[in-house]
DNA sequence: TTGTATACTAAACATAAGTTTAGTAAAATA
DNA sequence: TATTTTACTAAACTTATGTTTAGTATACAA
């Protein structure tokens, strides 16, 4: 067999389809997919799809144009997204393309930080938190909460005023906001005067 | 005029077509847009679609089933693209939700390192360049460059050894890697020794 | 007021595309 | 060795889908 448990022409064929899926927004027709491969039966295809689709790697809706569904979780795991970039471990020597095997994973945001509902992205102004990793044009990525963990980085408003990215602690009654920076000095208020508006989940810097 | 150019109709048609190929990675037929919208005959959907293609919004592959085909950058420009993360410039005081006139873009890998063939991503191993902001455990995004400037963040492998990311410079006939940490030191060595595949463009970074 | 654009119905038509029937041949499997 | 699976051809059939013809009604601009 020639992966996972598809035959060499199965495989070329879905991986058509998939292709064609990506670039024209919509599934080829059985008609196509035999020019493609010179095969002048319909029949030829259709069996094909049937094999694909027993094997569970497509649905096809029948009856109707162009009712052929691959299964994107299997099949993006076998073709890949197209999406993303690939997440080395290391570099090693020898030429200057990357070594397949040398793969981690796929540096996308969607995987990174899920739940993007709850999320919103903000622009780094000052560099209060520098020690943190977190420089002036960096771009937060934070997770929308009215509450946080002492410890958390956390974006908040202090007395209706502009937000402010702070590490969280507490003291006593009261909210203490350290920079992550020693010309900075940490901003103790009571806690009614601070809203947190969210956690600080990641961060992206373009150089 | 509703929108662009277009009339209610015409837009609410138009956004059926492209959530439809969003969700089932196909577009419509007249028929089930008819269905969708209540329009019994398939002319009146036709005669919608010939409207929306002098208009520009859509191409028809004469013939083909399932053959409305949206142009993508002017949809997704009116219906947005259902990626990315919402980048706002500050947090404001308010209700929970984000402000939406806040919005400066969207965090989108694709569009903040666009020419994805040429990079890949290196996960960071130790704290060599923590004052450059580069943690362990962060990604490096990474254009692959066989040279590179001095005062560049680069991705080098040193004497066929294991990639090291450093800051590059040159004094005399010898390259300088400089950590970006005072309790590492500066590796110096000769060019034939030091091989450069990449600079850093980018980092992120998951907390 | 006449024309043009919008927004349809109803029915017929043409064809693109899915499906089925009948059969061949080689390769893999039991 | 027999049987199943793979990989097709050829032709007919069905139906989903695109297209056209003929006509109604309203709104708007020239």
């Amino acid at each position: 067999m020639y992966r996972k448990n598809l035959t060499e022409r199965q495989y070329e064929i879905l991986e058509f389809i998939c292709r064609r899926i990506d670039k024209d927004s919509r599934p080829p027709t059985i008609r196509e997919i035999g020019r493609e491969f010179s095969i002048s039966s319909t029949k030829g295809v259709f069996d094909h799809l049937d094999a694909l689709e027993k094997k569970g790697w497509i649905t096809k809706s029948s009856g109707e144009a162009r009712g052929i569904q691959p299964i994107r979780e299997k099949t993006e795991e076998l073709f890949g997204k197209e999406e993303g970039l690939p997440i080395v471990g290391s570099v090693v020597a020898g030429g200057p393309t990357l070594a397949v095997e040398n793969v981690e994973g796929l540096l996308e945001l969607d995987e990174m930080f899920p739940n993007q509902e709850e999320l919103f992205a903000l622009r780094v102004d000052g560099d209060s938190m520098i020690e943190a990793g977190i420089h002036k044009g960096d771009i937060l990525v934070v997770r929308q909460q009215p509450t946080a963990d002492v410890g958390d980085i956390v974006v908040a408003v202090i007395n209706d005023d502009k937000g402010t990215v702070k590490k969280l602690s507490r003291v006593d009654e009261e909210v203490h906001l350290k920079p992550a920076n020693p010309y900075y000095d940490t901003i103790v208020r009571d806690p009614s005067e601070v809203e947190i508006r969210g956690r600080v989940v990641g961060v992206v810097r373009k150089m």
